[in-house]
DNA sequence: CCCGATGATTCGTA
DNA sequence: TACGAATCATCGGG
């Protein structure tokens, strides 16, 4: 009993971390003994000096050139072995973690990450296709997409980071096991758990990665959503540009895809004198929702503006028309049609026509000679050139689209008639005046 | 700060 | 899928 005590107290009195262990402590004076202990052994420690590790050194290599080392360092490893899989079981088959894979494929629908661990070129296509997906949808995504990229780059560069320095670390812990498996009993398999613990371990902080990127996304999504939220007006001209066509189409204000980006582009050339972003064409498709239900909504609210406007085509025209009728009289005037023929089906300028004629004296009396057939297909023909969008309407299919009943007004109740006679009494219902 | 104007979004529909 | 209708949210003038 007491040598054992005493034992204990001069092999493993001392933890790992130098603290000494409270040992049971005999009722006599061994504390003091115990005290000594330990100061010889620092002092053992104190002067160990070239010579003795010189001896060890060669000791060690004498057991190791032992000619039973092998096969006892096999039996060592054997139950080392034994007694650690009873310990830790079997729980190296690690199933597909349901976070990570969240995360994954959240990265991968939001293009960050391409496929995985199959090729990285193909990441980058996959990842450019899926951002440009919805590149034409409502919102110009150059922004988007360049932080979006900023983003997928350094998650691409820390992941290779990340995989760098596990393969590393992985290497030196590989070499370290397997030089320490001369004096220790390590077994391969051992250095192969070793390793498998280094990679679940490097995953879970590659998985941190991946979180920390998912948030960058959503962030970088909700910040998004709110400068969609965030509308600026649109510049004078470009509300202009919008209007000029709306009331020049006013029996069927529905532009075509071409017509939009038509218009898009003419309100991104006059904003681009000043200042203001450019005009996409779902921002065009907007304004014309908007435009119509509103003005269907309240005619009566538009009536001055529509006057405005069609007054402002009629100018354009006019000088346009001045232009059509030097031309045709200079040349021909049987043959008022120098473009194709089909020009004359263009819907919007009947409206003009009709708006020209109802204006109450603003415009109409003053220049518009509205007599005389040749007249009025040159004026046709002029406002479609001068408007310029007679290309893209002309033998355009969707220009005659869905709800056109019979007379082509786009609703029953708003004609074009709305612009030529004023509506006050009948049709001002006022539902929402004052909202 | 109020309130109308207006661009954007959402949802139901044909 | 485009449109109408309702609604949201911000802008901007008074």
């Amino acid at each position: 009993m007491e040598e054992q005590s005493h034992l204990m107290q001069t092999l493993g009195g001392v933890t790992l971390t130098g603290h000494p262990v409270a040992l049971p402590v005999p009722h006599d004076g061994t504390d003091a003994r115990n005290k000594q202990d330990i100061g010889d052994i620092l002092h053992q420690i104190m002067t160990i000096t070239d010579q003795s590790l010189d001896e060890a050194q060669a000791k060690k290599h004498g057991l190791n050139c032992h000619r039973m080392k092998p096969a006892l360092f096999s039996v060592l490893c054997e139950i080392k072995e034994k007694t650690g899989l009873s310990i830790r079981g079997s729980q190296d088959e690690d199933p597909p973690d349901p976070q990570l894979m969240r995360l994954d494929n959240m990265l991968l629908a939001e293009g960050v990450s391409g496929p995985e661990k199959r090729g990285g070129t193909a990441a980058f296509a996959t990842a450019t296709a899926a951002v440009g997906v919805g590149a034409d949808n409502s919102i110009e995504h150059s922004d988007y997409r360049a932080k979006l990229c900023q983003i997928r780059q350094i998650y691409h560069t820390e992941l290779e980071k990340y995989e760098q320095a596990c393969n590393e670390f992985t290497t030196h812990v590989m070499n370290l096991l397997r030089e320490q498996s001369r004096t220790r009993p390590i077994s391969p398999k051992e250095i192969e758990r070793m390793v498998n613990i280094i990679h679940r371990k490097f995953s879970t902080i590659q998985m941190q990665l991946k979180q920390s990127t998912c948030e960058a996304v959503m962030i970088l999504r909700s910040r998004f959503l709110d400068a969609r939220r965030k509308r600026r007006n649109f510049s004078k001209q470009a509300t202009e540009i919008l209007n000029e066509y709306f009331y020049s189409h006013l029996s069927n204000p529905y532009p075509s895809e071409e017509a939009k980006e038509e218009l898009a582009k003419k309100c991104a050339i006059t904003l681009s004198q000043g200042k203001g972003s450019t005009i996409t064409v779902s921002q065009v498709s907007n304004w014309f929702g908007n435009k119509r239900i509103r003005y269907k909504k309240n005619i009566g609210k538009f009536q001055e503006e529509a006057n405005l406007y069609a007054a402002k085509t009629a100018v354009t025209a006019t000088q346009a028309v001045a232009a059509a009728v030097h031309n045709s009289q200079t040349n021909s005037p049987a043959t008022p049609s120098s473009g194709s023929s089909g020009s004359y089906s263009l819907p919007g300028s009947g409206d003009i026509l009709m708006s020209m004629s109802g204006l109450n004296g603003s415009y109409q009396p003053t220049q518009v000679p509205n007599t005389g057939q040749t007249q009025g297909d040159s004026i046709r023909h002029a406002i479609g050139q001068s408007l310029g969008y007679s290309d893209g309407l002309r033998g355009n299919p969707l220009y005659s689209p869905h709800g056109l009943n019979g007379n082509g007004g786009w609703h029953d109740a708003v004609t074009p008639s709305s612009v030529t006679s004023p509506i006050e009494g009948a049709n001002s219902v006022h539902s929402d005046t004052s909202n």
